[in-house]
DNA sequence: GCGTTCTCTTGATCTGGATCAAGGAGGGCC
DNA sequence: GGCCCTCCTTGATCCAGATCAAGAGAACGC
């Protein structure tokens, strides 16, 4: 881990307008900027283990990284993917309830937690916007709950591909609905354990999808959609995808 | 569904310490009595649906509710279980994004939504306190991928009444650690539709827990935990349960 | 260039939990 | 009391995905 000194300002941040601090104004910025540092992070390296105690909180700048559940016999489940602009750690809190590691470069955006939980009391936009996060990643848990507890592996395939576009979507909105070319940025270990399948069922399924003509592969890591509305119906949800406002 | 006249005083309010009016003083507590009211709904009755205009939100009284989600083909999936002092709705969204229905008679403490987040955003200890839950149900639901996704049925059902075992036992912590005696809220259908398992397979593990000492039934809804130490071994999470503060 | 290593794919077999199919056991109601 | 009706249990069988096993690429170091 890297402790980086460049003070980036934070309006021209790439996650300026998505992260916890996207409803500040520039004088609530100001504030977060003189208390900010970064970190860095190489694949593969724990960011952080399940009762560490969180002195830092932070958000995702770049890079992927995934939050996870070990049971003593080693079965592990990812329970949430950490993309740019997500959020770690939670205030009020000392000490961190999962394990939290890096699968790309990651750097994150880093605040010490008690001077940060002082600036959340005094400026409601904070809170606002760290209890809006709270309960967009609540709907994603329980969407994924359903996935987990209720969908095929070939339905679990097609979700994570779908979720995977719609959020490489986002970032700079660039030929924004047709971004159908995804690099995934997980092995297919990762993505198993996110699924909660097996490796080899990943595989399996991934193999079906192209076979069936719904997806192209080139190499390993890019996957091309062929056919979107069929990813869909593959993936068991209604056609909305959910959330209309 | 039953509108009811009667204003309960909130400072005699069962859920005044567990829910989202926790940490009012009295003259926020006043406010808040000013615009709520309540609803009461039957055993199996529909509280609200997935899309449908949330105008009101409401926290648990009293009775049990479940939150889901529902597949076309009607595979469902229990996301969330609402106990008494469990919050419904969400501040800044008009649509609701699961189906809530009582599973015993249930009381809500009912507030319009506008008038609510109003109040929220001049209340900073209720906006303080719907994070705080906010994130307490996002762990939960964390907790439960991990037992969606990789426990084995034996797993889920012991997990499951360690659950109910550690809820049941909060309210006015008598008989606090020693309530062994536990009223199942819920049929054996729900228990599988919230565990992602069938009806048979939940049926056969209390079989199988009972066989093994660990439990003892009494008629259907009566579960009398024999050795708790061993259920907790049954349900495959480390001793210490999480969360130390 | 060429092992070495890591990741992915594919095949063969096994198994936990689903599905299909009968009862049993309360409990409410007349 | 007796008859439904709902919920639960138990047994028999099936199957999706796990597990076990063996290569096949691709990436990397030297």
């Amino acid at each position: 881990m890297q402790v980086i000194d460049i003070r980036e300002n934070c309006s021209e941040c790439p996650i300026r307008h998505r992260a916890v601090c996207a409803r500040c104004n520039d004088q609530e910025l100001d504030r977060l900027e003189q208390i900010k540092f970064y970190r860095s992070y190489e694949p593969g390296q724990t960011i952080a283990l399940r009762g560490d105690d969180m002195e830092t909180i932070s958000s995702v700048v770049s890079g992927t990284a995934t939050l996870s559940r070990v049971m003593e016999d080693g079965r592990t489940q990812i329970v949430g993917l950490l993309l740019p602009s997500d959020f770690i750690g939670r205030p009020g809190r000392a000490h961190l309830q999962y394990d939290v590691t890096a699968i790309s470069k990651v750097t994150l955006c880093c605040f010490r937690r008690l001077p940060f939980e002082g600036l959340v009391a005094e400026t409601p936009h904070l809170g606002e916007r760290m209890l809006e996060m709270a309960l967009d990643e609540l709907d994603a848990a329980r969407d994924w709950m359903l996935l987990l507890g209720r969908k095929t592996a070939r339905e679990k395939v097609a979700s994570f591909l779908l979720l995977i576009h719609k959020r490489s979507v986002r970032p700079g909105g660039e030929t924004m609905g047709e971004n159908l070319r995804l690099e995934l940025p997980l092995t297919r270990e990762v993505m198993a354990t996110y699924l909660g399948l097996t490796i080899e069922t990943v595989s399996r399924q991934v193999t079906g999808l192209r076979k069936s003509g719904v997806i192209e592969t080139e190499g390993k890591k890019i996957i091309v959609i062929r056919d979107l509305i069929g990813l869909m119906t593959e993936s068991g949800d209604d056609d909305d995808g959910g959330m209309l406002d």
